[in-house]
DNA sequence: CGGCTGATTGAGCTATGTCAAGGGCAGTGG
DNA sequence: CCACTGCCCTTGACATAGCTCAATCAGCCG
């Protein structure tokens, strides 16, 4: 459903955002292409293989950035809050997205037409520099995902990604996310995600609310992560 | 050991490197900074948690790119061979290494001061484009790999993996990498990644030379690789 | 109340990791 | 040139984390 988009330069997301490297008048010149929608749980934001249009800003709302592995396993590739972009990598190469984005809450998510984006890019060296280094960090972190995926147990995964999560979901206080999501980010199944949940339960170091987790012990959590380290 | 470098413009390599987006007066601009090191076998380029003085640009080997997983397995993140850069992400995102640089083959590797990298950089917006591209493409490269790791199974991945070293070995025409670099590269152990080559060889998919792989039948690899999509 | 979706638990299986031993090739030193 | 040494590859036996399948349970909605 489309919304009256919210002017960037009075966002209050704006900080957590690139676009705080921008001046008024180069947020002005956004206005005029933007859009803005609100989304629903599990709704596709867009699908492997399409190609951009243009570049999404989250304003509210989770959003999953993920892609269908063998078998038909969902890996999530990263989880993306407040402020942050999603789409800019098939935009900068220029090629068809790789992965799939999904609502994972209500979302009201903004959108930057290819031509305004790519006129800022190449008007604001700063903000340009910022999309690059945005790129290193989520390659760097994608890199650190890799290897402990490949070598670090389920239990200190699920350990570390709690403990990421629970900065995404700092309002809430507690984690409402799926099981096959959390299972899907940390690359296992359903079930063993939720064993080593409940292990975690009777260490104490999280409580289970309806289907929402409550960080209790967070130092604990990250004594379980690091010590596969 | 250091050698005389080769210039840019008359470099062999260059076509495969983003240096051939340079016009000749920017290369010459290179020359002056630039050096030229010939390493060998398991010398370290750099070390992760180190800052870095430059780019790596590959004249002649193959190199490593890893770093230390849990229980100190290591992963390697990408195999980097002619022409291609080392070292650009930590250098764009202004970070230290997070991951070492090994040599898996002896090599000749020149190294372009980071100002000059930087220079060119700013001066020459297609080369700047190109660095972004290759960000990307080494992102989306990482991000599947991710998800192969977390639901491929290791037979499947090695069958990949084959395909992939098989273009990076290509002048040799064998694989002659030892085997705990290929478990590095799959994410596995040395012993599992030679029973599954031990397997394939009795299916007639490769054969083993002295220590080294020869593929036989590609496209059965790639069946095998695909088995689990 | 019935049906649905998602969470949970159990039982059993298998791929893969671990540990240990042997074998062969390559480089070194006499 | 040969013997020595050490690294790497290979294989076997075994242990187990984590996957699969299947059944049950707990909210939730019409």
């Amino acid at each position: 459903m489309k919304v009256k988009a919210p002017a960037c330069k009075d966002c209050k997301v704006r900080k957590n955002s690139l676009f705080d490297l921008c001046s008024p008048s180069e947020l002005e010149n956004l206005e005029p292409g933007k859009t803005c929608g609100v989304y629903t749980k599990n709704q596709f934001l867009f699908h492997e293989g399409t190609m951009p249009s243009g570049l999404y800003c989250i304003n509210e709302g989770l959003v999953k950035v993920c892609k269908i592995g063998s078998s038909g396993n969902e890996q999530i590739l990263r989880i993306a809050k407040k402020g942050e972009f999603i789409g800019y990598r098939s935009l900068l190469s220029g090629t068809s997205y790789n992965c799939s984005a999904v609502i994972v809450d209500k979302a009201k998510i903004c959108h930057i037409p290819k031509t305004d984006f790519r006129s800022l890019m190449h008007r604001n060296i700063a903000f340009q520099e910022g999309m690059t280094k945005m790129l290193c960090a989520i390659l760097e972190s994608a890199e650190n995902r890799m290897t402990d995926i490949a070598y670090k147990p389920v239990r200190g995964r699920i350990a570390e990604a709690l403990l990421l999560l629970n900065e995404a979901y700092h309002e809430a206080g507690v984690i409402s996310m799926a099981r096959k999501d959390l299972a899907g980010f940390v690359g296992t199944v359903k079930e063993t995600a939720i064993r080593v949940i409940s292990d975690f339960k009777s260490e104490n170091l999280v409580a289970i609310e309806k289907r929402s987790i409550r960080i209790l012990d967070p130092d604990g959590l990250a004594r379980v992560s690091n010590l596969y380290d």
